[in-house]
DNA sequence: ATAAAGTTTACGTTTAACGTTAATTTTAAC
DNA sequence: GTTAAAATTAACGTTAAACGTAAACTTTAT
């Protein structure tokens, strides 16, 4: 039986994107431009398909679409595939260590946030009053940016 | 003793930002315009220098511009600082509740990259040769979206 | 034959948070 | 009292990825 072929629209439409993204991505060398005389229209099959999920995936995943194309063209290169799998690797990696700090990060920032809402339900207000007279007192203050030793700024 | 007086440059050195910043603060309502003659410049206390500071850190923790303005205009508006305080508190909140979502967003993701990591270190490409006929002796395919009980798309 | 879908070209959008002149005035220091 | 550093207002410029949108036309399916 025949491949089922597909036009730019239902192509987009089982993807999920607009027929803009798909002719831009094609533009971009991200999918490939098949041989056709001008005017005529594009068709696509089912492994066009998964290639364009597949650049969706990697888009989702936080990588830009010159960083796709990078890996496409490698893959285009040779016949193996080793290139790309190694370019692949190397840019999963990559993101991979980002997304680790990128947690680290986020896990200080909800302790500080965590710190900040338990100090505005305990004290009355820290942003008008503080840093003031109220400093030497405030049972914050060895955590605070502010507060000195001598009380209040320098 | 007297209060020291800064000048916009100074303050700005200080808070580590631009003086065109600081103006643009100001005109935001983030930062007080004194009363002065037109044309004489802005002079700034400590105090503003905290206030600075404090916007400067809101703006950290991914508050927008517009989000800290409603909170000081709040705080112009009753003289306990209760209702500002009432607005930190439910911006902190929503940041921390964004910032919980967004580390469980970024531990699935390092999940998924850790998965594809693994893969491309035991299998020679996912990219060209999947989906295809490869898939049905896919050690991955109970994980793979695009392998179905038929075997390949539908 | 007609309507739906596709084609190219090319400018527009989004966005916050400032950057960057420019032309003039104020202030501090000597 | 002069000069140089700093401040003033006004207003346009930047950044930039990933498309959106419009126009004018052509191809394809039924």
């Amino acid at each position: 039986m025949e491949k089922k072929q597909y036009r730019i629209g239902e192509l987009a439409r089982k993807a999920n994107v607009t027929t803009r993204t798909v002719r831009y991505y094609e533009s971009l060398g991200l999918l490939k431009t098949q041989d056709r005389a001008d005017g005529s229209q594009r068709h696509y099959t089912d492994e066009d398909l998964v290639y364009l999920t597949r650049i969706i995936q990697l888009k989702n995943y936080g990588m830009s679409l010159d960083e796709i194309a990078e890996i496409i063209r490698l893959g285009n290169e040779d016949s193996t595939g080793e290139k790309r799998r190694l370019e692949l690797l190397k840019q999963y990696r990559k993101l991979l260590s980002k997304e680790m700090q990128h947690l680290k990060d986020i896990q200080a920032l909800i302790q500080d946030l965590t710190w900040h809402v338990e100090q505005l339900e305990s004290v009355d207000s820290n942003f008008k009053q503080c840093p003031g007279s109220a400093c030497p007192k405030c049972e914050f203050k060895d955590r605070c940016e502010f507060y000195r030793e001598e009380g209040g700024l320098q």
